[in-house]
DNA sequence: TTAAACCCTAAACTATGGTTTAGAGCAAGC
DNA sequence: GCTTGCTCTAAACCATAGTTTAGGGTTTAA
């Protein structure tokens, strides 16, 4: 006989609040979990998967509507393959999007990084400082450093 | 003379709606924009730089009272160049982590496209929902698959 | 000189993704 | 059988990051 699951060992695996998987399942995420007679949730093995795949779209910032459309076409057997693979592929873009915007970005802190890293910061920060300032002071504006 | 800029040229150049820069100079995000007489804000070229600093932080996911804490930093000079380090330091480890945490479920989802795409895929699925229906059985639960 | 296009603030409103609370029932070990 | 710990729902609450609205002033170009 296979084992089955309560809400918090559920939660403990996947290091969620008990709080988040009720309200992943309110909001339909959690279809394929049953509940027995003292209404209790009941989870089965084959559930780990789903709420590993509802983690992993969530971790790459699925929206929650989304990923509830996902897992409804999940639910809808062979006949939903297409556009299974139609809603990952446009979510495959996103998160290259998103790794873009990360990489992009990066190099831009890595840089600030390094000149307040660097032996002359204060001189190169001495520098931005005057740069602003004589710009502001050439426009009339106020100095914005105190 | 330097150009200035209004609120609506700074929008336009950073793809940003006006209502979002005005919400974060009321978060205290722009302290270094000055006003007219008239009230409006007034954009100067070196203040696009440190927008641009805030989209950075931003778009790498760093809370908007974090950003206030660097650009306030940034307005005491020379003094806070080491806060200022530190503060980037353990930004850029969260950014490290996201990219991290992109990169490993970004396998997931292209192993499932894969999946979908497969000449084979209805069988692939039909396996699946068939280990998921045997199990759901054996264990006396609801069939979740309509 | 007036219309269109800007700009302002304050405050209300929205969306998203939860968390917390209240009130109550169920289960396990002593 | 009783206590402790687990479970449930519904509803209220929260935080974050904005957007929208109302009411009003300013600038520009015909």
């Amino acid at each position: 006989m296979k084992k089955t699951y309560s809400i918090k060992e559920v939660a403990d695996y996947f290091h969620l609040p008990i709080s988040t998987i009720r309200y992943y399942d309110k909001k339909g995420l959690l279809p394929f979990v049953s509940k027995n007679e003292a209404g209790y949730r009941v989870f089965s093995e084959s559930d780990f998967g789903f709420i590993k795949t509802i983690c992993c779209l969530k971790n790459t910032g699925m929206p929650i509507k989304d990923i509830r459309t996902y897992i409804d076409l999940c639910m809808q057997g062979t006949a939903s393959i297409q556009q299974r693979r139609e809603l990952l592929q446009q979510h495959k873009k996103n998160v290259l999007k998103q790794q873009q915007v990360l990489h992009d970005n990066l190099k831009e802190i890595t840089t600030k990084i390094q000149r307040y890293a660097s032996e002359d910061s204060v001189n190169i920060i001495k520098g931005q400082i005057n740069f602003v300032q004589d710009e502001k002071k050439s426009l009339n504006l106020e100095n914005p450093f105190k």
